[in-house]
DNA sequence: GTCTATAGACTGATAGAC
DNA sequence: GTCTATCAGTCTATAGAC
């Protein structure tokens, strides 16, 4: 195993092709790559695509599941911190999404279409085993706040998907977004940026409704 | 111009053809389908497809031009209403999107996922043309309340975002959060309508924070 | 390991019978 | 209008030279 800044420096052609692979099915997504494509953005032949990784779709689920650890698997290990509180984990989780979503703008439309394509594949293909919703820290948090009455009765799920929503659903409108408010990219990131900040006060505001 | 109940009850094989298509473009997205998918879904043959619709492209363009406005011309309606106040307007939008979406689960990230693909096309193709973002009535509505300064000053942007966020983005992640939480669609389908009050109420809060 | 050339299957579109 | 049959182009994957 080599360290990831050695990688980065000096990528062997099987790490160049994957990379290539990465950037190109996720901007256009699984149907629409052609292994040509994969072949001009990696600087090699077509050939070498399968000499390394057999066909286009076993190269696709290597792709998929790096960007799923991207998308999901950074949540995990902060929703599961014991040391944070419940506001801490918020905005923690929060300002690292939006960092990894400016750099990483494509991934979650890739991410979110692709298993809507397919969805039996994320469970059988990708093993994507279920997790006990329970056992998760921020929701236990969650249940001690409601029953010391701090925290307002509502399933606990709407307040994740309401700091998911605002977090992430902007990168996903973004072209449409722009495109009606004539907003250039720098200014996007801008706003976002400013999310950061905003996302937990709101967040502390709906806590604060029940 | 048939009347909308005569076409569904008496659908010619043009219009099947094109409910089909929806069905299928919507579901899988442009590059996925084949025409065949589309000939098999309408119970006619492949050759009618050209026929009527001289090609994929345009038979997509078609769909596409109705699943976009079922996604924002709806809004548009409401936003721009001078008789609602902007409380109403949030509760009558966030209604009747999640209405709409529950009836067209697919709508959100076939639109936003084909922008992505080739964001060109939207304006140049689809004659998508741009909007005034200061002549909406809500934005009007918002900037007197922010002078009385009964709303906060921050971006009235922001509060746009967080309502199609908490609205629309559900739906988008809907297969990957059923799937992690092991909920049914009915239990899903049930959580949005308990959105419908809840989001408002959410937003009224956030309009506080300023 | 990396290339060129090509096989083999599939796709969108059309010609032509009825 | 609707069908069957088929063309021409493109795609993934592989064989074989170096």
């Amino acid at each position: 195993m080599k360290a990831k800044t050695e990688i980065e420096k000096n990528p062997t052609t099987e790490e160049k092709i994957k990379e290539a692979a990465r950037r190109v099915f996720t901007r256009k997504g699984y149907a629409a790559t052609r292994t040509r494509d994969i072949a001009e953005e990696s600087g090699f032949n077509l050939a070498l695509i399968n000499y390394y990784f057999r066909s286009k779709e076993k190269l696709f689920d290597l792709v998929m599941l790096e960007n799923l650890q991207l998308f999901i698997h950074s949540v995990m290990g902060i929703v599961n911190n014991p040391e944070t509180t419940l506001q801490e984990k918020i905005e923690i989780l929060v300002s690292h999404y939006i960092d990894m979503l400016i750099k990483n703008p494509d991934v979650p439309i890739f991410v979110l279409s692709e298993i809507n394509a397919d969805p039996k594949k994320l469970i059988s293909r990708l093993g994507f085993d279920k997790v006990n919703h329970q056992k998760i820290y921020l929701v236990k948090q969650w249940m001690e706040l409601a029953a010391a009455k701090k925290v307002p009765a509502f399933n606990p799920i709407h307040i994740m998907i309401n700091v998911l929503s605002m977090t992430i659903f902007p990168f996903i409108a973004s072209p449409l977004l722009r495109n009606r408010t004539s907003m250039s990219l720098e200014e996007f990131n801008q706003l976002m940026e400013e999310r950061k900040k905003l996302i937990p006060v709101w967040v502390n505001a709906i806590l604060r409704t029940g």
